[in-house]
DNA sequence: CCATCACCTTGACCTGAATCAAGTCTGGTA
DNA sequence: TACCAGACTTGATTCAGGTCAAGGTGATGG
């Protein structure tokens, strides 16, 4: 799995990597790239298969390159709740000391970097601020899940889903909700259930709804529009 | 508020601290200790109020010293998520980019280690292992948070006031579940509640169910004996 | 072109927790 | 010692969302 290629190939896959845009890895300089590449690997991962086992030891991290991926923890008896989506360029593998507090998977097949921890540990000693980037990385995630806690501990079923889709409007490279934003939810509804902290049926009874009282279209399973995002922000914010 | 006595002054408040046995200073050698002083000031803040407020723009670090502190998000209606209660040596501040996630009140008083900013800057910049370590302080945040969205998303009420009596066993010096446990609950029940995303009703219906099943013993509002730690966290881990 | 299967929607009903409304207990004060 | 205020408990009732049970839909393959 790990690199047996030329400099130049290991320079390039990193050069062109999403990751080399947004994740971390935009803390090293273009002359060290090759660095990068050697303490990293690339994998695929098919569609639904798991490649972070909940409780697991953590050796590694991950870039998320391409497609996307699923975070979730679950209960003995099977219920789950969906901690994240992650797409390119997002971090994975913080949220761990010596074990995986999170299963993760593909959604509709994924690609993945991989970084063993000593070879993170080799790459933050030889570039300091790359420790800062993680730290950061930590901290906007911390800050996302203040906001998700205070979704699942005292938001209702309506307000929850209004803020799944504003939520899927901000990962959109131009966020704007002053004019109706078309969506694309590549995930099943159980996974947006999950997510939520609510039933796939509840989930789709509010979209139902959302469209009856013309906030949304749905033009099909995976594609929505929403006609009235201001709105639906306010929803979101409990606000109606 | 900032340092204004003899080097020895400092030095004494850092080595007697408990943030010095127990956060993020522990990374920082005795002969520094100056150093670190230097950069931050103490503070006290009384029962009830506050000193972070979520949104207004996040300018310092705290370290907890004394008493305790709740932490928690709220929507524009009031409805309010505890998104934790932090004691002696817990690190505040990195759930932030450029404006803190989650506002910050003293629960029955606190004293407070503040480091801002720019000035933990300087120190991680002298001393590289204290950013690894704040990483560190980050990612066990992260892993506490999947439980709690999981504990949020999908727990029974039951369930989640047993985990809720768990958690407060793990943060005794020596947490043993084989034998009864005596906790002592500093918060009021809108605490626990708001912590738990249940009502005070609910909470208070549960301790009594519990009692009545001779799981626990209610000496006092505040005082309360695990008779079956076992079980409970049987019941907290959904299985049952 | 139809059958199948997986996923989604809709409806009817149920239930766990919220809400509303009394009590009760506690510690502080006079 | 009695009073009071605030915090907690308990009971009655309601309701949001879950559960159970049919249908619908759309992609795939024969």
């Amino acid at each position: 799995m790990s690199a047996s290629h030329t400099p130049e190939d290991v320079h390039d896959r990193c050069a062109h990597c999403v990751g080399r845009r947004l994740s971390v890895c935009s803390s090293i300089d273009d002359c060290d790239l090759a660095i990068l590449a050697n303490e990293s690997s690339r994998m695929t991962v098919a569609d639904g298969r798991s490649f972070i086992e909940e409780g697991a030891p953590a050796n590694d991290f991950f870039v998320v390159t391409g497609g996307r991926v699923k975070l979730f923890t679950l209960l003995p008896d099977g219920r789950r709740q969906i901690t994240g989506f992650a797409e390119g360029g997002h971090f994975l593998g913080l949220a761990a000391s010596t074990s995986y507090a999170f299963g993760a998977e593909a959604l509709g097949g994924a690609t993945l970097c991989r970084f063993p921890h000593a070879g993170m540990q080799r790459l933050t000693e030889r570039f300091p601020t790359l420790e800062h980037r993680l730290r950061e990385e930590a901290s906007r995630e911390l800050a996302l899940m203040q906001a998700r806690m205070t979704l699942l501990g005292r938001k209702t079923a309506r307000e929850r889903v209004a803020t799944f889709l504003i939520e899927r409007c901000q990962h959109l490279e131009k966020p704007d909700l002053s004019r109706p934003v078309e969506l694309d939810l590549p995930m099943p509804r159980t996974d947006i259930a999950d997510y939520l902290g609510l039933t796939i049926e509840t989930v789709s009874r509010i979209l139902s709804a959302f469209k009856k009282e013309k906030l949304i279209s749905i033009r099909s399973i995976t594609h929505i529009t929403l006609l009235m995002p201001e709105r639906i922000s306010t929803i979101a914010e409990g606000m109606e």
